[in-house]
RNA sequence: GGCCCUAUCGUCUAGCGGUCAGGACGUCAGAUUCUCAAUCUGAAAACCGGAGUUCGAUUCUCCGUAGGGUCACCA
């Protein structure tokens, strides 16, 4: 009987860079554990040595870290089911292996790369599917014995039962029937020693205790497979559901790299916040069936449910959405947060930030309030820069745009002159309060005075309000823009 | 090509035989404080096609069509 608490797990292959589609997958498989107070766990299928990746594999527990996520066992941290990286089980695996043999569910195979190759070919000739023509089932055992004295290379397939209809019933798609025909006798071994993958992941799901897999739709085709070896083993299978794939806008096939970012780390590198990508996430593919949309994680373990995952084919990763998500996110924040996230991000990931300019300049009360202003009018952190120059440069003064707001702006800015000079309290409620009063008693345009303004002190026509900006640059600076704007114009 | 799977606004989706087919993003228009953003209001925008079942199909069945997946000693 298989255990009664939920298991699930992660089973990245480090290869490369942490997939943003894995994350999806992870994070379904995550709430599907923690909704039943089940453990989640993280293992390494590092069986393909030929595309095995140095540090690829801290790399990739980082990035789950980074996005918030704990594993309950995995690999560093440890847990009772280890070890959790399948090249350090390969023992096990010939255990098992052994099992298959001897009770002939698979065989040995001694064909080389170049006979299975040129089989292909003639398959393709016909325009027949490739299935392997069970050359080394009829050997004898007398003849693996002397080649496996020999040393000869070999690899272990299992046997696909000829004529069955292996079914099963997924999660999300509903029954699902292949012909064992139509499937290839699966090595398990390969001549290096190592599992493949559809080997090594039935032993250890099952030596984990693994009650559900969500998996990429890939799978599909291979679950059969699995199941089959279930059933040699005797062993009870997981239940399996298949989540539908992601594409980008535009395309009609699965992420790639060269279509635009597929990695989950070089989101937060550009800026968004981990829990703003994670709640886009849980949207790709599933759906609470109301009308909230904005999930922290632990909310959306609460509402999760594998009946409500959308059963399609492709999903589109839509970057626009993404960043309305960071964008409302950020808008949350209270400047406080929104500061120490920002500062954080930029020493994370050593990104360049002219928050620590502005810090040598400003006092901390002024960079809260430019953190207030600035965290409305972004969609990425990234974006920061470019909205808060004018804090610390003055702007290179153009007069022809500062003559398409007004025609007389010597007079616009000599006005703002003296009135701003005049003022002694220098906050923001007081310098409101007076030149909005004076602009209205003169009976003079608001836009065309705060217009001139903006453009003479920020040199931008677009900015947070005008005269929240001249507070936090104080008096002394704003008189001098103004003055050195009077001189060059 | 064989096999498996899928099909609602541009996008993510709600819908589980009878709905003015709902929401969100995006787009457009209006309101609003000095511009912008935000906010609020409104608009345009979808059931792939054809048969069948049914009093009635977006919903069930079949056939097309389109799309995805898979056919490795990769995962």
């Amino acid at each position: 009987m298989i255990s009664d608490t939920v298991r699930t797990r992660i089973a990245p292959s480090p290869t490369g860079e942490f997939h943003i589609g894995t994350l999806r997958t992870l994070l379904y498989n995550y709430a599907w554990a923690k909704k039943n107070k089940g453990n989640f766990l993280v293992r390494i299928e590092d069986t393909d040595r030929s595309r095995y990746v140095e540090g690829a594999m801290n790399r990739m527990l980082e990035v789950v870290n980074d996005y918030g996520i704990n594993w309950d066992e995995g690999p560093v941290k440890g847990g009772s089911f280890g070890p959790y990286i399948q090249s350090e089980r390969l023992n096990i695996y010939r255990e098992y292996l052994d099992i298959l043999l001897t009770n002939k569910k698979a065989y040995y195979c001694f064909c080389t790369s170049e006979r299975l190759d040129k089989l292909r070919e003639e398959y393709a000739k016909e325009n027949k599917n490739f299935k392997y023509d069970r050359h080394c089932l009829g050997l004898s055992e007398l003849e693996i014995k002397e080649k496996l004295d020999r040393g000869d290379s070999y690899a272990v397939r299992m046997r696909i039962p000829e004529d069955e209809i292996i079914s099963f019933d997924d999660l999300i798609l509903g029954k699902i029937e292949i012909p064992s025909k139509d499937i290839d006798d699966q090595i398990l071994l390969k001549s290096d020693g190592y599992p493949t993958y559809h080997f090594a992941v039935v032993v250890d799901d099952h030596l984990m205790k693994i009650t559900h897999v969500l998996r990429g739709p890939e799978w599909i085709y291979s679950t059969p497979k699995h199941i089959l070896l279930y059933q040699f083993f005797d062993f009870e299978a997981p239940r399996f559901g298949h989540l539908p794939n992601l594409k980008f806008l535009g395309s009609n096939k699965k992420m790639s790299k060269r279509e635009g970012n597929t990695s989950a780390i070089k989101f937060l590198q550009e800026g968004y916040l981990p829990e703003a990508v994670l709640n886009y996430l849980m949207f790709l593919g599933w759906n609470p069936g109301t009308e909230k949309e904005i999930y922290s994680l632990t909310e959306f373990i609460e509402d999760f449910s594998i009946e409500k995952i959308h059963r399609t084919d492709l999903i589109t990763f839509d970057t626009v959405k993404l960043r309305w998500f960071n964008s409302a996110y950020l808008k949350n924040l209270s400047p406080k947060d929104f500061h120490s996230k920002l500062v954080n991000w930029s020493i994370k990931f050593n990104m360049p930030c002219l928050i620590e300019e502005l810090e040598k300049k400003f006092s901390p009360e002024d960079i809260l309030n430019i953190c207030k202003l600035t965290k409305e009018r972004l969609e990425v952190l990234s974006d920061f820069d470019s909205l808060v120059d004018y804090y610390l440069d003055r702007p290179n003064l153009d007069a022809t745009i500062l003559g398409k707001y007004s025609s007389d702006y010597k007079n616009v800015l000599n006005f703002f002159l003296t009135t701003i000079d005049s003022v002694e309290d220098f906050t923001f409620s007081n310098l409101d309060e007076l030149l909005h009063s004076k602009v209205k008693e003169n009976n003079l345009s608001m836009k065309e005075y705060f217009m001139t303004l903006r453009i003479c002190i920020t040199g931008e026509i677009v900015t947070p309000p005008i005269i929240e900006i001249i507070s936090i640059l104080g008096k002394e600076e704003v008189i001098s823009r103004i003055k050195n704007s009077l001189n060059l114009i």
